[in-house]
DNA sequence: TCTGGGGTCCTAGGACCC
DNA sequence: TCTGGGGTCCTAGGACCC
């Protein structure tokens, strides 16, 4: 059996947390640069608000229903995160990460699973102030699947539990297609062209061919998780394969250099994170691109290089990048938004060298660990490239309604007086 | 004025090898 | 007239997820 512990509104949630006044009131969180609501709690879904929904086209409603807005604050998210994380961990054998707001667990042996379920709960509840919803199953996807059910029936008060396969089919009925996990709306779609629209019609179609054929393997797969066939194992130790980083900036930009810095500090984070999983990488990747929603000349670009040796080095990534942004830079536009991708990992521990070319030296790797170390002591951009930049920039984010980062920096702790409760 | 930022997996088809 | 059979690796693009 699989438990999925899911956090409810999860970035919402987080804000709750330190302001206890928001509880049962409308909140929503913004995507960086404040562009799209991204979170919403259940008081501001009912106000309509969509995900996705760009801020500016909802600002009148949020203004007058008194809808509680905040920019997005990740220092706080994965912070919490990392404590709810915790306490799945040190309350199952085994479990996996899957994203910032949700977790599967293995719960077999595990003797009484609603009473273990409940007080999984209530533990994270009291230790974090963050509301989760558990659903369990004999597969991944039908932990999915109980899972919203729990969070769509109030009388379930956070816990549903898939108990006989009877009961399973009963909901399954009741469950759309397109609700089941990996199931989107192309394959929905599909499905519905040969006469499939909910869950348990999936489960019990007979040609299980035709859904390949439709749906590749991975449609067959789900199939076969909705028969209670366990396809999709626990992934204890999760590593990247590919790390991303790009922004929309605050103000577009039109000359190189500008683009240059922003490309500068998205390396610098992206090599931070490859680092911290230990691995290096031998591709790297950058793009740029002026805002497709406005009526002006249009351009991209996405230029790759492959590296001869692996490295994690964030000075020579940034003169790769660098060389990239020379080959594909076009003046006379008007960009709004640029990123990096780093590809193809290895271990440090193990890959191919060179016979001909330096491989990253022990003392290079040794001085981007000691960067890493103090910046994580003192803040993150402590030590860095001079070509990270000075001072503030057009490019950099808008964030016009961040709450304080309670978690991670001295001056911005929480402060209470006496009077409050 | 104003529209996010990450990821994974699969397939088809091209280029190449013997 | 007639043109094999078996592979590998890589990439672009689609679909999905949070």
């Amino acid at each position: 059996m699989y438990a999925l512990v899911d956090c409810n509104s999860f970035y919402c949630s987080c804000e709750r947390v330190f302001r206890p006044e928001l509880k049962s009131k409308p909140v929503i969180v913004l995507s960086n640069n404040d562009g799209c609501a991204v979170s919403r709690s259940p008081e501001a879904k009912r106000l309509g608000i969509k995900m996705g929904d760009p801020f500016f086209k909802i600002k009148e409603l949020c203004a007058k229903n008194n809808v509680a807005v905040f920019s997005s604050n990740f220092a706080n998210y994965s912070n919490l995160s990392n404590r709810v994380m915790n306490i799945i961990d040190q309350c199952s054998p085994h479990f996996e990460v899957y994203s910032i707001d949700e977790a599967f667990s293995r719960v077999d042996g595990i003797e009484d699973i609603e009473k273990w379920a409940r007080l999984l709960r209530e533990k994270i509840l009291k230790e974090t102030k963050i509301p989760v919803s558990i659903g369990i199953g004999r597969t991944k996807v039908l932990a999915k699947l109980a899972n919203r059910f729990a969070k769509e029936n109030e009388n379930s008060f956070g816990v549903f539990i898939f108990n006989c396969e009877k009961e399973e089919n009963e909901i399954l009925k009741k469950m759309k297609v397109s609700s089941v996990w990996g199931i989107g709306k192309q394959s929905s779609l599909k499905l519905k062209s040969i006469g499939i629209k909910t869950a348990f019609e999936l489960k019990f179609f007979s040609n299980e061919a035709r859904i390949q054929k439709l749906l590749t393997k991975v449609g067959l797969q789900i199939k076969h998780e909705l028969m209670g066939v366990d396809c999709l194992s626990l992934n204890l130790h999760p590593e990247k394969k590919q790390i991303m980083c790009s922004r929309t900036f605050g103000s577009p930009i039109y000359e190189k250099n500008s683009l240059r810095e922003s490309i500068a500090n998205y390396v610098t984070n992206a090599a931070t994170k490859l680092r911290r999983q230990n691995s290096l990488c031998t591709q790297v990747s950058i793009f740029a691109r002026t805002n497709a929603f406005k009526d002006i000349p249009q351009y991209q670009f996405l230029e790759r290089v492959k590296l001869v040796t692996p490295t994690c080095d964030t000075r020579k990534l940034i003169k790769e990048a660098f060389k990239l942004v020379d080959r594909g830079f076009k003046g006379g536009y008007e960009y709004s938004k640029a990123g990096v991708r780093l590809d193809d990992f290895f271990s440090q521990n193990e890959y191919q060298t060179d016979l001909f070319a330096f491989s990253d030296t022990k003392a290079d790797l040794e001085l981007m660990y000691v960067i890493d170390r103090i910046n994580l002591r003192l803040g993150e951009d402590k030590v860095r490239s001079a070509s990270c930049g000075f001072n503030s920039k057009a490019w950099q984010m808008n964030r016009r309604f961040k709450s304080p980062r309670y978690f991670t920096h001295w001056c911005e702790l929480p402060v209470f007086n006496k009077n409050q409760s």
